[in-house]
DNA sequence: ACGGTTACAATGCACCTGCATGGTAACCGG
DNA sequence: CCGGTTACCATGCAGGTGCATTGTAACCGT
Protein backbone atom coordinates (compact mmCIF):
# COMPACT_ATOMS: atom_id res chain seq x y z
CA UNK A 1 0.00 0.00 0.00
CA UNK A 2 2.54 2.70 -1.34
CA UNK A 3 1.88 6.57 -1.37
CA UNK A 4 -0.62 6.96 0.76
CA UNK A 5 -2.56 9.68 0.56
CA UNK A 6 -5.55 11.43 2.07
CA UNK A 7 -8.53 10.36 -0.31
CA UNK A 8 -11.56 12.83 1.91
CA UNK A 9 -9.36 15.28 1.33
CA UNK A 10 -8.21 15.87 -1.79
CA UNK A 11 -11.79 15.19 -2.64
CA UNK A 12 -13.60 18.05 -0.51
CA UNK A 13 -10.93 19.94 -2.39
CA UNK A 14 -11.93 18.98 -5.50
CA UNK A 15 -15.59 19.29 -4.55
CA UNK A 16 -14.94 22.57 -2.97
CA UNK A 17 -13.33 23.89 -6.30
CA UNK A 18 -16.70 22.32 -8.06
CA UNK A 19 -18.85 24.41 -5.75
CA UNK A 20 -16.88 27.97 -6.27
CA UNK A 21 -17.13 27.44 -9.80
CA UNK A 22 -20.90 26.36 -9.79
CA UNK A 23 -21.29 29.33 -7.68
CA UNK A 24 -19.74 31.96 -9.97
CA UNK A 25 -20.97 30.56 -13.31
CA UNK A 26 -23.43 27.79 -12.96
CA UNK A 27 -23.25 23.77 -13.39
CA UNK A 28 -22.79 24.10 -16.83
CA UNK A 29 -19.06 26.02 -16.53
CA UNK A 30 -17.94 22.86 -14.02
CA UNK A 31 -15.20 21.43 -16.53
CA UNK A 32 -12.60 18.96 -15.53
CA UNK A 33 -9.68 21.17 -16.79
CA UNK A 34 -11.74 24.40 -14.60
CA UNK A 35 -12.22 22.75 -11.07
CA UNK A 36 -8.63 21.48 -11.45
CA UNK A 37 -7.64 25.12 -12.47
CA UNK A 38 -9.70 26.15 -9.25
CA UNK A 39 -8.13 23.29 -7.30
CA UNK A 40 -4.57 24.17 -8.17
CA UNK A 41 -4.15 20.34 -9.63
CA UNK A 42 -3.75 19.04 -12.25
CA UNK A 43 -6.64 17.78 -14.67
CA UNK A 44 -4.99 14.41 -14.43
CA UNK A 45 -5.99 14.32 -10.54
CA UNK A 46 -9.21 15.23 -11.19
CA UNK A 47 -9.98 12.09 -13.34
CA UNK A 48 -8.04 10.12 -10.91
CA UNK A 49 -10.49 10.80 -7.90
CA UNK A 50 -13.63 11.00 -10.23
CA UNK A 51 -14.35 8.37 -13.09
CA UNK A 52 -17.11 10.42 -14.90
CA UNK A 53 -17.89 14.60 -14.49
CA UNK A 54 -21.29 13.54 -13.53
CA UNK A 55 -19.59 11.79 -10.58
CA UNK A 56 -17.75 14.56 -9.30
CA UNK A 57 -20.70 16.78 -9.57
CA UNK A 58 -22.64 14.55 -8.05
CA UNK A 59 -20.48 13.94 -4.93
CA UNK A 60 -20.08 17.57 -4.97
CA UNK A 61 -23.61 18.01 -4.78
CA UNK A 62 -24.35 15.42 -2.16
CA UNK A 63 -21.44 17.06 -0.02
CA UNK A 64 -23.74 20.69 0.05
CA UNK A 65 -26.90 18.89 1.00
CA UNK A 66 -24.68 17.09 3.93
CA UNK A 67 -23.25 20.38 4.83
CA UNK A 68 -26.77 22.15 4.86
CA UNK A 69 -28.32 19.23 6.54
CA UNK A 70 -25.16 19.89 9.46
CA UNK A 71 -25.97 23.36 9.61
CA UNK A 72 -29.61 22.85 10.70
CA UNK A 73 -28.54 20.17 13.35
CA UNK A 74 -25.99 22.66 14.85
CA UNK A 75 -28.45 25.16 14.78
CA UNK A 76 -31.03 22.67 16.44
CA UNK A 77 -28.43 21.94 19.13
CA UNK A 78 -27.29 25.34 19.82
CA UNK A 79 -31.07 26.81 20.14
CA UNK A 80 -31.79 23.13 22.40
CA UNK A 81 -29.15 24.43 25.23
CA UNK A 82 -32.18 27.35 25.50
CA UNK A 83 -35.15 24.68 25.55
CA UNK A 84 -37.69 27.05 24.52
CA UNK A 85 -39.35 25.40 21.59
CA UNK A 86 -40.25 28.57 20.03
CA UNK A 87 -37.04 29.86 20.03
CA UNK A 88 -35.54 26.08 18.92
CA UNK A 89 -38.40 26.48 15.71
CA UNK A 90 -36.88 29.97 14.29
CA UNK A 91 -33.21 28.91 14.89
CA UNK A 92 -33.73 25.95 12.97
CA UNK A 93 -35.45 27.61 10.31
CA UNK A 94 -33.57 30.83 10.31
CA UNK A 95 -30.28 27.61 9.24
CA UNK A 96 -31.04 27.88 5.58
CA UNK A 97 -31.25 31.66 5.18
CA UNK A 98 -27.72 32.20 4.50
CA UNK A 99 -26.43 34.59 7.57
CA UNK A 100 -22.93 33.74 6.92
CA UNK A 101 -20.49 33.75 3.55
CA UNK A 102 -20.62 29.59 3.76
CA UNK A 103 -24.56 29.50 4.08
CA UNK A 104 -25.00 31.74 0.98
CA UNK A 105 -22.21 29.84 -0.93
CA UNK A 106 -24.42 26.77 -0.17
CA UNK A 107 -27.45 28.22 -0.80
CA UNK A 108 -26.33 29.86 -4.17
CA UNK A 109 -25.45 26.09 -5.09
CA UNK A 110 -28.46 24.45 -3.87
CA UNK A 111 -30.24 26.82 -6.49
CA UNK A 112 -28.00 26.80 -9.34
CA UNK A 113 -28.52 22.71 -8.69
CA UNK A 114 -32.37 23.16 -9.01
CA UNK A 115 -31.71 23.81 -12.63
CA UNK A 116 -30.36 20.76 -13.64
CA UNK A 117 -32.96 18.74 -11.18
CA UNK A 118 -35.81 19.73 -13.07
CA UNK A 119 -34.22 16.93 -15.94
CA UNK A 120 -32.18 14.72 -13.70
CA UNK A 121 -34.13 12.56 -11.30
CA UNK A 122 -31.52 11.92 -9.65
CA UNK A 123 -30.42 15.29 -8.83
CA UNK A 124 -33.68 15.75 -7.94
CA UNK A 125 -33.99 13.05 -5.10
CA UNK A 126 -30.32 14.73 -3.78
CA UNK A 127 -32.58 17.83 -3.12
CA UNK A 128 -35.55 16.31 -1.89
CA UNK A 129 -37.62 18.48 0.86
CA UNK A 130 -37.02 18.11 4.47
CA UNK A 131 -37.75 14.54 4.97
CA UNK A 132 -39.89 13.08 7.19
CA UNK A 133 -38.19 13.09 10.72
CA UNK A 134 -37.25 16.54 10.39
CA UNK A 135 -40.79 17.49 9.53
CA UNK A 136 -42.30 15.59 12.47
CA UNK A 137 -39.51 17.40 14.67
CA UNK A 138 -41.09 20.97 13.77
CA UNK A 139 -44.48 19.55 13.85
CA UNK A 140 -43.72 18.59 17.58
CA UNK A 141 -41.83 22.13 18.39
CA UNK A 142 -44.89 23.87 16.86
CA UNK A 143 -47.11 22.23 19.09
CA UNK A 144 -44.99 22.89 21.93
CA UNK A 145 -44.38 26.23 21.19
CA UNK A 146 -48.19 26.59 20.52
CA UNK A 147 -48.77 25.10 23.93
CA UNK A 148 -46.09 27.88 25.71
CA UNK A 149 -48.24 30.74 24.72
CA UNK A 150 -51.16 29.21 26.02
CA UNK A 151 -52.89 28.48 22.40
CA UNK A 152 -55.07 25.60 21.98
CA UNK A 153 -53.69 22.64 20.29
CA UNK A 154 -54.75 22.34 16.87
CA UNK A 155 -54.35 18.77 14.89
CA UNK A 156 -52.22 20.52 12.10
CA UNK A 157 -49.02 20.83 13.01
CA UNK A 158 -47.52 18.66 10.25
CA UNK A 159 -48.96 20.78 7.57
CA UNK A 160 -47.73 23.84 9.74
CA UNK A 161 -44.32 22.64 9.81
CA UNK A 162 -44.90 21.94 6.11
CA UNK A 163 -45.80 25.34 5.44
CA UNK A 164 -42.68 26.89 7.75
CA UNK A 165 -39.95 24.64 5.65
CA UNK A 166 -41.59 25.54 2.08
CA UNK A 167 -41.71 29.29 2.95
CA UNK A 168 -38.46 29.32 4.40
CA UNK A 169 -36.79 27.37 1.12
CA UNK A 170 -38.90 29.96 -1.04
CA UNK A 171 -37.29 32.82 0.78
CA UNK A 172 -33.81 31.12 0.64
CA UNK A 173 -34.47 31.30 -2.93
CA UNK A 174 -34.79 35.17 -3.24
CA UNK A 175 -32.08 35.43 -0.78
CA UNK A 176 -29.95 33.45 -3.26
CA UNK A 177 -31.24 35.19 -6.29
CA UNK A 178 -30.54 38.29 -4.73
CA UNK A 179 -33.85 39.85 -4.51
CA UNK A 180 -33.68 39.72 -0.59
CA UNK A 181 -31.43 40.26 2.04
CA UNK A 182 -31.19 37.18 4.76
CA UNK A 183 -32.83 40.06 6.91
CA UNK A 184 -35.24 40.52 5.32
CA UNK A 185 -36.10 36.92 4.55
CA UNK A 186 -36.12 36.72 8.34
CA UNK A 187 -38.35 39.10 9.09
CA UNK A 188 -40.87 37.78 6.85
CA UNK A 189 -40.39 34.30 8.20
CA UNK A 190 -40.84 35.77 11.48
CA UNK A 191 -44.41 37.09 11.01
CA UNK A 192 -45.43 34.07 9.62
CA UNK A 193 -44.50 31.62 12.97
CA UNK A 194 -46.04 34.55 14.73
CA UNK A 195 -49.36 33.95 12.70
CA UNK A 196 -48.78 30.17 12.79
CA UNK A 197 -48.42 30.32 16.65
CA UNK A 198 -51.27 32.93 17.15
CA UNK A 199 -54.38 31.29 18.68
CA UNK A 200 -57.10 31.66 16.05
CA UNK A 201 -60.28 33.52 17.56
CA UNK B 1 -40.24 44.93 -49.37
CA UNK B 2 -39.51 41.25 -50.37
CA UNK B 3 -40.70 37.42 -49.13
CA UNK B 4 -42.60 38.78 -46.46
CA UNK B 5 -42.93 35.99 -43.34
CA UNK B 6 -44.56 36.17 -39.80
CA UNK B 7 -41.16 36.91 -37.76
CA UNK B 8 -43.28 36.62 -34.33
CA UNK B 9 -44.53 33.57 -35.72
CA UNK B 10 -41.28 32.08 -36.15
CA UNK B 11 -39.29 33.18 -33.04
CA UNK B 12 -42.59 31.85 -31.55
CA UNK B 13 -41.88 28.47 -33.03
CA UNK B 14 -38.03 28.69 -32.45
CA UNK B 15 -38.82 29.76 -28.13
CA UNK B 16 -41.08 26.88 -27.93
CA UNK B 17 -38.05 24.72 -29.47
CA UNK B 18 -36.33 25.95 -26.45
CA UNK B 19 -39.17 25.17 -23.94
CA UNK B 20 -39.36 22.07 -24.89
CA UNK B 21 -35.16 21.15 -24.96
CA UNK B 22 -35.00 22.85 -21.67
CA UNK B 23 -37.50 20.93 -19.79
CA UNK B 24 -36.51 18.22 -21.06
CA UNK B 25 -32.51 18.16 -20.72
CA UNK B 26 -31.65 21.48 -18.97
CA UNK B 27 -30.40 25.09 -20.11
CA UNK B 28 -27.44 23.66 -21.21
CA UNK B 29 -28.50 21.09 -23.28
CA UNK B 30 -30.00 24.03 -25.41
CA UNK B 31 -27.68 24.46 -28.44
CA UNK B 32 -28.44 26.00 -31.99
CA UNK B 33 -28.30 23.05 -33.61
CA UNK B 34 -31.01 21.10 -31.39
CA UNK B 35 -32.64 23.83 -31.36
CA UNK B 36 -33.32 23.61 -35.16
CA UNK B 37 -33.79 20.33 -34.68
CA UNK B 38 -36.59 20.74 -32.90
CA UNK B 39 -38.12 23.10 -34.50
CA UNK B 40 -37.68 21.33 -37.84
CA UNK B 41 -35.84 24.22 -39.43
CA UNK B 42 -32.06 24.72 -40.20
CA UNK B 43 -29.63 26.16 -38.26
CA UNK B 44 -29.37 28.95 -40.07
CA UNK B 45 -32.64 29.63 -39.43
CA UNK B 46 -32.11 30.12 -36.08
CA UNK B 47 -29.06 32.57 -36.54
CA UNK B 48 -30.89 34.94 -38.75
CA UNK B 49 -33.26 34.89 -35.86
CA UNK B 50 -31.30 35.42 -33.41
CA UNK B 51 -27.63 37.34 -33.68
CA UNK B 52 -26.36 35.06 -30.79
CA UNK B 53 -27.52 31.98 -28.55
CA UNK B 54 -27.48 34.53 -25.57
CA UNK B 55 -30.69 36.16 -27.32
CA UNK B 56 -32.67 33.14 -28.11
CA UNK B 57 -33.00 31.72 -24.52
CA UNK B 58 -33.12 34.85 -23.46
CA UNK B 59 -36.10 35.61 -25.61
CA UNK B 60 -37.34 31.69 -25.00
CA UNK B 61 -36.97 32.90 -21.01
CA UNK B 62 -39.32 36.15 -21.62
CA UNK B 63 -42.05 34.89 -23.57
CA UNK B 64 -42.33 32.16 -20.59
CA UNK B 65 -42.39 35.20 -17.83
CA UNK B 66 -44.65 36.91 -20.26
CA UNK B 67 -47.01 33.59 -20.23
CA UNK B 68 -46.73 33.19 -16.59
CA UNK B 69 -48.28 36.08 -15.84
CA UNK B 70 -51.07 36.55 -18.54
CA UNK B 71 -52.07 32.92 -16.69
CA UNK B 72 -52.29 34.83 -13.14
CA UNK B 73 -54.06 37.75 -15.01
CA UNK B 74 -56.36 34.94 -16.84
CA UNK B 75 -56.85 33.65 -13.27
CA UNK B 76 -57.88 36.53 -11.98
CA UNK B 77 -60.09 37.87 -14.49
CA UNK B 78 -61.75 34.25 -14.56
CA UNK B 79 -62.79 34.82 -10.75
CA UNK B 80 -62.90 37.97 -10.60
CA UNK B 81 -66.42 37.50 -12.10
CA UNK B 82 -67.59 35.86 -8.72
CA UNK B 83 -66.63 38.84 -7.17
CA UNK B 84 -65.70 36.88 -3.57
CA UNK B 85 -62.45 38.10 -2.79
CA UNK B 86 -61.07 35.45 -0.89
CA UNK B 87 -62.17 32.96 -3.99
CA UNK B 88 -59.89 35.50 -6.05
CA UNK B 89 -57.15 35.02 -3.82
CA UNK B 90 -57.09 31.47 -3.75
CA UNK B 91 -57.78 31.33 -7.81
CA UNK B 92 -54.61 33.49 -8.44
CA UNK B 93 -52.37 31.97 -6.31
CA UNK B 94 -53.30 28.75 -7.80
CA UNK B 95 -52.38 29.86 -11.26
CA UNK B 96 -48.73 29.10 -10.38
CA UNK B 97 -48.65 26.11 -9.34
CA UNK B 98 -49.89 23.84 -13.17
CA UNK B 99 -52.91 21.92 -12.65
CA UNK B 100 -52.18 21.46 -16.34
CA UNK B 101 -49.86 20.23 -19.05
CA UNK B 102 -49.07 23.62 -20.20
CA UNK B 103 -48.34 25.08 -16.63
CA UNK B 104 -46.03 22.25 -15.94
CA UNK B 105 -43.92 22.94 -18.32
CA UNK B 106 -43.94 26.77 -17.74
CA UNK B 107 -42.95 26.03 -13.99
CA UNK B 108 -40.31 23.58 -14.89
CA UNK B 109 -39.03 26.09 -17.35
CA UNK B 110 -38.81 28.60 -14.65
CA UNK B 111 -36.99 26.51 -11.98
CA UNK B 112 -34.64 25.15 -15.00
CA UNK B 113 -34.09 29.17 -15.40
CA UNK B 114 -33.45 29.40 -11.66
CA UNK B 115 -30.29 27.37 -11.60
CA UNK B 116 -28.39 29.93 -14.59
CA UNK B 117 -30.55 33.20 -12.73
CA UNK B 118 -27.55 32.74 -9.41
CA UNK B 119 -24.72 33.12 -11.58
CA UNK B 120 -26.70 35.65 -14.38
CA UNK B 121 -28.23 38.54 -12.98
CA UNK B 122 -30.19 39.50 -16.23
CA UNK B 123 -31.62 36.25 -15.71
CA UNK B 124 -32.36 36.56 -12.22
CA UNK B 125 -33.92 40.06 -13.00
CA UNK B 126 -36.68 38.91 -15.23
CA UNK B 127 -37.53 36.33 -12.63
CA UNK B 128 -37.89 39.16 -9.96
CA UNK B 129 -40.79 37.88 -7.79
CA UNK B 130 -44.25 39.19 -7.96
CA UNK B 131 -43.38 43.21 -9.21
CA UNK B 132 -44.77 45.61 -6.28
CA UNK B 133 -48.57 45.95 -8.18
CA UNK B 134 -49.40 42.12 -7.72
CA UNK B 135 -48.34 42.44 -4.16
CA UNK B 136 -50.41 45.41 -3.58
CA UNK B 137 -53.06 43.88 -5.07
CA UNK B 138 -53.38 41.11 -3.22
CA UNK B 139 -52.50 42.21 -0.09
CA UNK B 140 -56.09 44.51 -1.11
CA UNK B 141 -57.33 40.79 -1.40
CA UNK B 142 -56.67 39.93 1.51
CA UNK B 143 -58.13 42.51 3.51
CA UNK B 144 -61.40 42.41 1.76
CA UNK B 145 -61.07 38.54 2.28
CA UNK B 146 -60.60 39.28 5.89
CA UNK B 147 -63.61 41.78 6.15
CA UNK B 148 -65.74 39.81 4.41
CA UNK B 149 -64.96 36.53 6.93
CA UNK B 150 -65.80 39.44 9.79
CA UNK B 151 -62.43 39.34 10.95
CA UNK B 152 -60.57 42.92 11.52
CA UNK B 153 -58.18 44.75 9.95
CA UNK B 154 -54.49 43.69 10.52
CA UNK B 155 -51.69 45.94 9.45
CA UNK B 156 -49.99 43.67 7.92
CA UNK B 157 -51.79 42.61 4.63
CA UNK B 158 -48.59 43.00 2.57
CA UNK B 159 -46.09 40.85 4.48
CA UNK B 160 -49.37 38.51 4.83
CA UNK B 161 -49.65 39.00 0.58
CA UNK B 162 -45.59 38.59 0.32
CA UNK B 163 -45.81 35.20 2.05
CA UNK B 164 -48.66 33.87 0.24
CA UNK B 165 -46.65 34.44 -3.05
CA UNK B 166 -43.30 33.19 -1.57
CA UNK B 167 -45.04 29.95 -0.05
CA UNK B 168 -46.81 29.90 -3.73
CA UNK B 169 -43.52 29.85 -5.40
CA UNK B 170 -42.02 27.48 -3.10
CA UNK B 171 -44.89 24.96 -3.31
CA UNK B 172 -44.54 25.33 -7.30
CA UNK B 173 -40.80 24.23 -7.43
CA UNK B 174 -41.73 21.35 -5.46
CA UNK B 175 -44.30 20.45 -8.15
CA UNK B 176 -41.74 21.40 -10.89
CA UNK B 177 -39.43 18.65 -9.61
CA UNK B 178 -42.12 16.04 -8.78
CA UNK B 179 -42.07 16.05 -4.75
CA UNK B 180 -45.35 17.28 -4.61
CA UNK B 181 -48.55 16.95 -6.81
CA UNK B 182 -50.29 19.87 -8.08
CA UNK B 183 -53.05 18.79 -6.00
CA UNK B 184 -51.44 18.61 -2.85
CA UNK B 185 -49.72 21.80 -3.07
CA UNK B 186 -53.19 23.23 -3.71
CA UNK B 187 -54.09 21.62 0.01
CA UNK B 188 -51.33 23.37 1.58
CA UNK B 189 -52.07 26.40 0.08
CA UNK B 190 -55.84 26.44 1.27
CA UNK B 191 -54.56 25.50 4.71
CA UNK B 192 -52.18 28.42 4.11
CA UNK B 193 -54.87 31.03 3.16
CA UNK B 194 -57.50 29.50 6.33
CA UNK B 195 -54.67 30.34 8.99
CA UNK B 196 -53.69 34.29 7.11
CA UNK B 197 -57.80 34.65 7.05
CA UNK B 198 -58.63 32.94 10.47
CA UNK B 199 -58.76 36.14 12.96
CA UNK B 200 -56.29 36.04 15.86
CA UNK B 201 -57.87 35.32 19.10
C1' DA C 1 16.95 -4.06 -2.75
C1' DC C 2 13.14 -4.60 -5.32
C1' DG C 3 8.46 -5.80 -7.34
C1' DG C 4 4.13 -4.01 -7.20
C1' DT C 5 0.81 -0.89 -6.38
C1' DT C 6 -0.67 3.83 -6.13
C1' DA C 7 -0.88 8.62 -7.51
C1' DC C 8 -0.61 11.38 -10.43
C1' DA C 9 0.95 14.13 -15.13
C1' DA C 10 0.87 14.89 -20.04
C1' DT C 11 -1.00 14.30 -24.15
C1' DG C 12 -4.02 12.74 -27.81
C1' DC C 13 -8.53 12.09 -29.86
C1' DA C 14 -13.10 12.30 -31.51
C1' DC C 15 -16.81 15.12 -30.91
C1' DC C 16 -19.49 19.14 -30.24
C1' DT C 17 -19.99 24.05 -29.67
C1' DG C 18 -21.19 29.02 -31.28
C1' DC C 19 -20.44 31.84 -34.87
C1' DA C 20 -18.75 33.69 -39.64
C1' DT C 21 -19.06 33.27 -44.37
C1' DG C 22 -20.75 32.70 -49.01
C1' DG C 23 -24.16 31.19 -51.83
C1' DT C 24 -29.07 30.88 -53.58
C1' DA C 25 -33.80 31.38 -54.24
C1' DA C 26 -37.89 33.95 -53.63
C1' DC C 27 -40.30 38.02 -53.77
C1' DC C 28 -41.74 43.00 -54.69
C1' DG C 29 -41.51 47.94 -56.18
C1' DG C 30 -40.52 50.38 -60.11
C1' DC D 1 -38.26 42.66 -66.56
C1' DC D 2 -35.14 43.72 -63.26
C1' DG D 3 -32.31 45.57 -59.16
C1' DG D 4 -32.57 45.06 -54.48
C1' DT D 5 -33.84 43.34 -50.37
C1' DT D 6 -35.07 39.42 -47.55
C1' DA D 7 -34.90 34.75 -46.03
C1' DC D 8 -32.73 31.37 -45.65
C1' DC D 9 -29.18 26.99 -46.34
C1' DA D 10 -24.77 24.79 -46.25
C1' DT D 11 -20.39 24.70 -44.82
C1' DG D 12 -16.15 25.98 -42.57
C1' DC D 13 -13.49 27.15 -38.55
C1' DA D 14 -11.28 27.77 -34.19
C1' DG D 15 -11.86 26.52 -29.73
C1' DG D 16 -13.50 23.81 -25.97
C1' DT D 17 -15.25 19.31 -24.11
C1' DG D 18 -15.01 14.61 -21.72
C1' DC D 19 -12.49 10.72 -21.70
C1' DA D 20 -8.66 7.22 -22.97
C1' DT D 21 -4.00 6.31 -23.05
C1' DT D 22 0.61 6.29 -21.77
C1' DG D 23 4.40 7.61 -18.96
C1' DT D 24 6.66 8.27 -14.50
C1' DA D 25 7.79 8.94 -9.89
C1' DA D 26 6.96 7.82 -5.20
C1' DC D 27 6.18 4.73 -1.73
C1' DC D 28 5.46 0.22 1.02
C1' DG D 29 5.83 -4.60 2.24
C1' DT D 30 8.91 -8.17 2.07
Amino acid sequence: MPKVVDHEERRGRLAEAVWSLTVRGGLESVTLRRVAAEAGVSMGQVQHYYATRADLVADAVARAVRALDARIEASIRAAGAEGDPETILRKCLYAILARDEEGLRLLRLSVAVLGQAVSDPAMAAVLAPGDDALLSFTAGLIAAARAARGAPARGDDRVAADICWTLATGLGVDVALGHRSPDAAKAVLDHHIDTVLTQPG
